[in-house]
DNA sequence: GGCAACAAACCGACCGGTTGGTCGGTTTGT
DNA sequence: ACAAACCGACCAACCGGTCGGTTTGTTGCC
């Protein structure tokens, strides 16, 4: 016995890593020219390979995209859920997932065009991706706005479309932020917005100050 | 003198009519197959001509699509802006001019498909046209916020952050309603959109149940 | 009415560039 | 000796746009 256990150790290893800077440079080569006029060679010489070795670890280019889609969103998830569970109130909570998917998508203004943009004009395939991710986040929101609910917080709604409207208000925010030349920073919309929001569902002014007051 | 006046008149009015064809050939071609698998030479079927006879009346595929979102856009607006002027209240203006939006994609859903989606997949340039859209109808929505404030009926707030919002939410529910398999009536969201947007800006409870019962 | 001259409209074969994906062969590690 | 990893020339399909040539309609003239 070799003491590493079974045969391909230190390949399995060479493997992943590969991989990983094949999505790395994808990502980059993805977020410039957007997913149709990225060409896999070009993703291969960043990753400082060749289009062979790109299409040993995936076996199409759509397949690459994908898999950075799923990834950067379950990043993000994740993170807005940890950003969640630091708070008991649903209105808190709330707040605290606006919060951060806001910071979140101004610290990286790469991926967010990624994931907010380019990804629609990739094709049926991704758009179907992309709703997913807008269900996903949907359901965050409404599953808080429905505690609300139940905890007679706030008035009962139609929560969700209350959700569905949260996170257009929200989706359009960033992205006409993305699209500007010279953009302000994110974070400063986001009083103005939040106000507009838990407002939107029928949190008292007077409640809405004490948040803001933190 | 011929009483026609000038010259080309059959031939204009001629041009004038395989233009249009082709437009209306495009449209289908670009709502099915988004622009870019959209081939000149499928519009070029479908209007029953030849791509020769489509690049005599248009110089680029790209200028088709712009004309056709660019009409219809136009057309749009106009609409909402028709139905706006029968209202004087600036509370019901805006009311108005979503119950126009509403209607009308509820009433043309290749068309809301062709700007609200497949425009996105387009490109850079078309990117920035959808923007010029974006922006033309939160502007249309900001009059009217800004005349709600400054007779106080509403208290004074960030109105272009409050446009964009209604207007990030409105797309939403549209484009979800888009992409669903078996959509219910768009229309049916309305009341309840209404009731959400109107909060949103500090419309008092009392005061939506009065629109309500118009 | 017919005809020549002209121009607008139209046709479709073709070009040029692009690019996702393949495959036979080579290198690297076990 | 074997297999995983990698390479890059090559293929095939696609498609926007061009261009030389043809058809269709118009005008001026006899």
């Amino acid at each position: 016995m070799t003491g590493t256990g079974r045969g391909g150790n230190l390949n399995d290893e060479r493997s992943r890593r590969r991989r990983e800077s094949i999505l790395d440079a994808a990502f980059h080569v993805f977020s410039r020219s957007g997913y149709r006029d990225a060409a896999v060679d070009e993703i291969a010489d960043k990753a400082a390979t060749s289009k062979g070795g790109v299409y040993f670890h995936f076996p199409t280019k759509e397949s690459i995209f994908v898999e950075l889609m799923r990834t950067t969103a379950d990043k993000l998830v994740e993170r807005v859920e940890r950003a969640v569970a630091l708070e008991t109130d649903p209105i808190l909570q709330a707040d605290a997932a606006l919060k951060a998917v806001i910071s979140m998508f101004a610290g990286h203004r790469t991926m967010a065009k990624l994931l907010l943009i380019d990804a629609l004009g990739a094709g049926p395939v991704f758009r179907q991706e992309i709703e997913g991710l807008h269900v996903r986040f949907a359901q965050l929101i409404q599953q808080h706005l429905d505690q609300a609910v139940a905890s007679r917080i706030i008035p009962p709604i139609d929560t969700t479309l209350a959700s569905q409207a949260w996170f257009g208000a929200l989706n359009e925010i960033v992205v006409r932020w993305l699209m500007a030349e010279h953009p302000a920073r994110l974070e400063e919309h986001y009083p103005a917005l939040r106000r507009l929001l838990l407002r939107s569902v029928g949190v008292a002014d007077q409640r809405i100050d004490e948040i803001a007051a933190r």
